[in-house]
DNA sequence: CGATTTTGACCCTAC
DNA sequence: AGTAGGGTCAAAATC
């Protein structure tokens, strides 16, 4: 069991889905090779967007709007890219927009003003090479103090989730958390690391639900956004997740890419 | 009673 | 080849 490892059975298990990232590296996939490979096959097997019906998803959106000028970023940069965390065009950050990984993967996070962006980019460019960025569809970090109420929100995204463990990363000294959905089958897991006041610092999602969102969610019954039809078309057949949807998320990502973070991501 | 969380140990990968 | 660090497992505890 434990010689397993744990990182192989999943890709084994979900190897028969059509890898598919969203993460705006797609081209760093492609080149990238099996250490992505590991992780698409994880997640990306059903790597469609966190829910395939939910547009909402992840990144609480209750949470930005309930944050509004929570974070002190503007709510611009939201509406570029709030909900849509496969969208290519996803801001980078405000704060570091020149981040090249944060932009680079599409995944869009907030960072508490507590600690210094850079550092934690930085941080995370050097902890966390290039599976993780890679492989990582969704990065969330909350901003500002408001985090704290939007952790719950965060948390429940509508998913049932299961924490499976906690680990205390060097980096920081924010102990990162471990979780993974509960649905049957399903791959998708993510990082939750909270700082020492336990507000969530950085959520990094990984593969994408290969089921919708629960309609009673445990943990979301109380989210809103869980019905917010949201246009998610491209992704919303993710469900069945076909080459279309494939090549469609892929080059959506990779116009983006090409835009916006290929020079920057180039380094 | 079942599901989830906690926690230490183990495994894998990168350096 | 060894070490460090991250990620996952799994038994026990808790809810």
């Amino acid at each position: 069991m434990a010689s397993s490892g744990g990182s192989l059975n999943p890709s084994t298990t979900t190897s028969q889905y059509p890898s598919f990232c969203f993460s705006t590296s797609f081209t760093d996939l492609m080149s990238s090779s099996h250490e992505d490979s590991n992780w698409a096959s994880l997640g990306g097997g059903n790597n469609g967007i966190e829910s395939p019906k939910q547009p909402p998803t992840p990144f609480s959106p209750s949470s930005f709007l309930s944050t509004p000028t929570a974070a002190g970023f503007s709510s611009n940069q939201f509406l570029d890219s709030p909900f849509f965390p496969f969208n290519s065009n996803i801001v980078p950050s405000p704060t570091t927009g020149n981040f090249p990984e944060e932009t680079k993967y599409s995944d869009f996070s907030f960072l508490p003003q507590t600690r210094p962006l850079s550092s934690k980019m930085e941080e995370q460019v050097k902890s966390q090479p290039q599976d993780w960025s890679t492989s990582e569809i969704q990065k969330t970090k909350s901003e500002s103090t408001h985090q704290y109420l939007s952790d719950q929100t965060r948390l429940e995204d509508g998913y049932n989730w299961r924490k499976y463990g906690q680990k205390q990363v060097k980096g920081s000294e924010n102990p990162r958390s471990y979780y993974k959905c509960t649905y049957p089958n399903c791959p998708t897991k993510k990082k939750v690391e909270r700082n020492l006041e336990g507000h969530i610092t950085e959520i990094v999602y990984k593969g994408n639900h290969s089921h919708s969102k629960p309609q009673n969610a445990k943990k979301s019954s109380s989210n809103s956004y869980n019905d917010v039809p949201i246009d998610n078309n491209h992704f919303d057949s993710s469900a069945s997740f076909g080459e279309d949807d494939f090549e469609q998320a892929s080059s959506l990502s990779k116009s983006g890419d090409d835009h916006e973070n290929e020079p920057e991501a180039k380094r």
